[in-house]
DNA sequence: ATAAAAACCATAGAAATTCTATGGTTTTTC
DNA sequence: GAAAAACCATAGAATTTCTATGGTTTTTAT
């Protein structure tokens, strides 16, 4: 029986507490877990470097959703979790998010391409101890609206949208008003009206406005 | 206890008798199975046609290699489930495949987008009994290395590459030589070159050979 | 070992795509 | 009903990607 070390990242004291009295009243599988806990950014890398002088952890569990310290701009989990990736490349790394929309997940398996995604409102004692062997041993394990949103944008992947497209719909899809978008792209107003009426006809929505964009944007996974 | 209808298509008798004892022998979950098989093209079709008339299967297993019948050009279990998809929407469809090259899940993930993804090493009469009640209650069930090819994707994405380039590295993947595939692709032969040329450099591979790049290509997913 | 084949590279100009600037119309919002 | 935002169209500029061409290097087969 090997014993796991976790470090589960998140502001809630409650919910990494909830963590460790899961996994640590039994073992796990064949695993025996002891866990340590952090609740921001700072505290999260301070045990993350020091762990490397020691034993670095097995599991690295991240809140997308960090409190802040005053720093700015805001650190999140996935900052985090690219900051792990490079130096404790052995630790397996699971986000455990409240978020299952798709810019959201995308974005961080690209950028971290954790060994698990766990959705928060699908987290129980049950899926929680599933996890750990499989991330261990047969990554990567998806939580169900986590596999979907995956689906969804596997489905939907190659119809030819760039960066800058995507970057357009998730700005839309926080309320972004088109004529403040130049102040994120690298585009003339028009040349964004443009794309976006190109997008809508490659979704089939020509001539609608722009909830219909959203709306369908949501539907195939994009946002 | 409600009963299943599925029907499996795969050109090896064997494994159909083998889906059909395992999922027959006793009720799988809440659900009663009563299995239909055919082993080609046609007679899958013809079943799925039939079955519109009175009750439309509820699950339908697919091989992707299907024996042929003289069928120029040969029809693939991807065409069957292309076929399916269009005249009996409400039932699932898995795929039940040898393969678990990138090229061929991810065609599959877009033109079918189906419940279930099995690689059949993996298939098992755990599995297989797990899969059903997945796959008609919270889809998707992808087996381990299934799974693993999507996140493989996810995880090398949006880096540019569009169909021409993804069809490139197919094409070299099937040993396809480049002078050979100007009569594969609308571009000219220096096109295709400078296309492998600037992939090569996306992959951090300049002034290496075609090995190297099928190597690193497969290695992120793409075929 | 060497000849033939294929892969690889570079450049100039053609072709196609995408951008901007501009000016206007329609729709939404307050 | 006035102001703001979204939407549309066009011309020309800028950029990208393609082809044609001619050459060098590497691989393959004998």
């Amino acid at each position: 029986m090997s014993t796991l070390r976790i470090l589960a990242v998140d502001d809630h004291e409650m919910t990494t507490m909830g963590y460790k009295y899961i996994l640590e009243d039994q073992p796990v599988d064949e695993f025996d877990i002891q866990m340590d806990m952090a609740k921001d950014y700072e505290s999260g890398k301070e045990k993350l470097e020091r762990s490397l002088q020691s034993f670095p952890y097995d599991i690295i569990l991240l809140d997308i959703q960090l409190a802040q310290r005053g720093e700015v701009p805001p650190k999140t989990g996935e900052d985090l979790g690219i900051l792990a990736r490079e130096i404790s490349p052995n630790s397996k790394i699971v986000f455990m998010s409240s978020y299952s929309d798709n810019y959201r997940i995308n974005s961080i398996l690209q950028t971290v391409d954790p060994e698990g995604y766990m959705v928060k409102s699908e987290i129980d004692q049950h899926t929680l101890r599933e996890m750990v062997p499989t991330v261990m041993k047969n990554p990567p394990y998806y939580t169900h609206k986590a596999l979907a949103a995956i689906r969804r944008k596997m489905a939907n992947d190659d119809m030819g949208l760039d960066q800058t497209d995507k970057k357009i719909l998730h700005l839309l899809s926080i309320g972004t008003k088109t004529k403040d978008m130049v102040d994120h792209l690298p585009l003339s107003l028009p040349g964004i009206e443009n794309r976006k009426r190109q997008i809508k006809s490659l979704f089939g929505i020509e001539k609608q406005n722009d909830q219909a964009l959203i709306n369908e944007a949501r539907h195939r996974g994009f946002i």
